[in-house]
DNA sequence: CTACAAGTTAAAGTGAACTTGAAGTCAAGA
DNA sequence: TCTTGACTTCAAGTTCACTTTAACTTGTAG
């Protein structure tokens, strides 16, 4: 039995919603067979897929990052372990390098109230060098 | 002296933009006042308020949201040690928790790497259930 | 055959946090 | 006087990750 899932299957087994699943389809970062009707069908396999793209989203990933990582998995075959500690390592160093900032801003901020200086200014907390520097519109989240 | 600054030294200082801070001053989270021309003119004390914002952004906090932490601060005098302890607080709980998060999505992600089972889907990394469930239009970011 | 649910596409809308551009004001220096 | 540079406002543009809407087609139940 090779069952294959409709997308109302797939958003609910997968958390995500049937217009994100659509979208992620348009970005290229899963596909789909098509019914005679021209309804998607989906492999189970496109769950392993989903799942990836919302871990890779909490971690701080944005899609088109996913889209790049996801590019260097073998498309044929089931990802083997190399290919997964290839791509864990540079989101290990993310992830590292992200709570390392979150731990500094935290020491930063009992160590504030602790010595009573309250002068985030002066503490050089907020350390605006490493964090300007990015420019043209839209929005600048941190990572 | 009481010197008053031209926004670009305020620019300058802080590292944020010209236009961010008149963005800033639209939403109501500085102030500034005016010289003859029309041209603003900062105390000094604004930089503080502005590391404020900046130190609370890279923690995760939306404008919104610092703009209601700013309106718990005496806008007359300079912040106490017990105002201060006040807002960090909820800061604290929120860098914790998500610190806590990233820690065990890093864990899960070396835990897949080292027992060879490499599937997040299964492992539960990616946990919907804590991530779905926010509706409407517009990008979800985590926290 | 008729409802009705579930699917389709393409285009437009959304929220956040700004930036950019156009058009104008003002003071100081050559 | 002219130019330059720094400032002003207001409106519109930008990116991201989607959602919503409109108009339409398909599959299934009664």
């Amino acid at each position: 039995m090779d069952k294959v899932l409709t997308i109302s299957e797939i958003s609910r087994r997968s958390g995500v919603a049937a217009s994100a699943l659509r979208f992620y389809e348009e970005r290229g970062l899963i596909t789909s067979e098509r019914a005679g009707s021209g309804h998607r069908r989906y492999p189970r396999s496109v769950l392993r897929r989903i799942a990836f793209i919302v871990f890779a989203q909490r971690i701080g990933l944005s899609l088109t990052e996913i889209g790049e990582e996801l590019a260097k998995l073998p498309a044929d075959r089931t990802p083997k372990r190399e290919d997964w500690s290839r791509l864990s390592g540079i989101w290990l160093k993310r992830v590292n390098a992200r709570i390392a900032e979150l731990e500094r801003l935290r020491d930063g901020l009992t160590a504030c109230i602790g010595c009573g200086c309250l002068s985030i200014d002066r503490c050089e907390l907020s350390n605006p060098q490493d964090h300007a520097g990015r420019n043209g519109p839209g929005p600048r989240y941190w990572m």
